[in-house]
This record gives structure tokens, sequence and C-alpha cells, in this order.
DNA sequence: CACCAGGTTGACC
DNA sequence: GGTCAACATGGT
């Protein structure tokens, strides 16, 4: 790409494990549903609770809007933290409904974001996905992979200083926010805390010593 | 058995 | 502005 550090990163980590082509779902709203239910669990359980969503019919904006919540409860188990992600995603599939999920994705970046916000449930890193995987407009998502990946080569910064930081040195590119965050989330999940950080292939520009 | 996972919230300083 | 316990299941 381009000679920043961070551009550097893209270049080593698009080398080493090839386009990962994120994110993983069928529709703009089965992203929506897959961002909440992923937070602070393994996409395995998540990918369970999709299927059967779909098998109940209640992947689409309105009819997951009307679920049993009781029946949603059961299909959201696998992902941790249920109760709360069973009825914020009823809540969240409403607003999609009321307001028309076309009408919420055409919104202007910033907008999206802050309205993504005020949901219950959708926190930073959420809304970004949302706004980068779902409506398609260029936001970089910074999560805890992110942040401990960036602390090994020496960068540390609370998420909204880290996300002007990538935003402000990448090109403004949306295949590339979103092929970069799919890199460090699966380098991390495949390389980090198991092999040690002087067979990582960041060591280069490792400026912490170790 | 202990620990962590692609996080958010509300309470507190 | 930052920190902390809750929230809960499933896999090493």
């Amino acid at each position: 790409m381009e000679n920043g550090t961070l551009c550097r990163v893209y270049d080593l980590l698009l080398d080493e494990l090839g386009p990962q082509h994120w994110w993983p779902a069928d529709t703009a709203f089965e992203v929506v549903i897959g961002a909440l239910l992923t937070q602070q669990t393994k996409w395995t359980n998540v990918e369970k609770t999709i299927i059967g969503l779909k098998k109940n019919n209640l992947h689409e904006v309105q009819t997951l809007a009307d679920a049993d919540i009781e029946l949603l409860k059961e299909l959201v188990r696998s992902c941790g933290f249920y109760r709360q992600k069973a009825s914020r995603l009823k809540e969240i599939a409403s607003f999609f409904a009321e307001q028309g999920i076309e009408n919420v994705f055409s919104m202007p970046m910033e907008g999206l974001r802050n309205t993504m916000l005020s949901l219950k449930g959708v926190g930073n890193e959420t809304a970004d996905v949302i706004v980068l995987y779902a409506a398609n407009k260029p936001k970089f998502v910074i999560d805890a992979y992110t942040r401990r990946m960036m602390k090994c080569i020496g960068i540390e910064g609370n998420y909204m200083q880290l996300q002007r930081m990538f935003e402000t040195e990448l090109p403004e590119d949306i295949d590339i926010y979103k092929e970069y965050h799919a890199l460090i989330v699966e380098y991390s999940k495949a390389y980090c805390g198991r092999k040690r950080c002087d067979e990582c292939i960041l060591k280069e520009l490792n400026e912490n010593g170790h």
C-alpha cells in the first residue's frame, strides 16, 4: 500500500493470510444480527443461532421484531448473555422495521453511526461494524484484537483515538477497511497467544521490545 | 477447574 | 475523561 506503519501492517497480514472477504452474512440485516450476537463470544456460537433464526424465519426485520421473546432467548442461548441479547435484538429489529431498513442504511455516515449508538446494546464497535459491513460506508472498526496488536507495536489509545489513526493513515477505502479488520481478527485468533511474539510477522515493527 | 471470547451498560470517581 | 462489575454460554 503506502509506507506508514499501519499500511505496512496491512501488507504483512494480507501477504500472510490472503483476503478474508468479511463480513460472513447473506444480507445486510444479517450483519446487524451477527454484530450484536458476536459480542464477547465465538463466531461458531453465533452461527448456530443464525441457523436457528433462519429455520424459524426470524432473520427478517419484521418477523424478528414480532418474534416470541421466549423462543428468541432459546435460539440466542448459545451466544451467552442471552436474555439481554434476545431483547436487544428484538428492539433493534423493531427500530429497523419502523424506519425502513434502506432508509436507515442510506443515512449519512456520522448520523447513521450516532443512530446506531442510540440503540441499546450497540456501542462503538458494533455501530462501526454495522456502518462498515452492513451500510457499506468507510468507518474503521476497532476491537480488542486491534488494541492488543497495536499495543504490541507500541501504539495505544482509546477507541476514537485508534480509529482516527487508522482513518488518517489509510486511504479512505471501504474494501481496505473491511479486509483490514478481518485480517487483524483472523491473525490474532490464529497466532497471538499461541505463537511467541518473536515469531510474530510484525516483530520488525515492534518498538516495545517484546 | 479456571480462564477467556470480534462487547455494552450503568454506577461511580 | 477513565474504571469496574454484571451480563452467560461454550470451548480449551
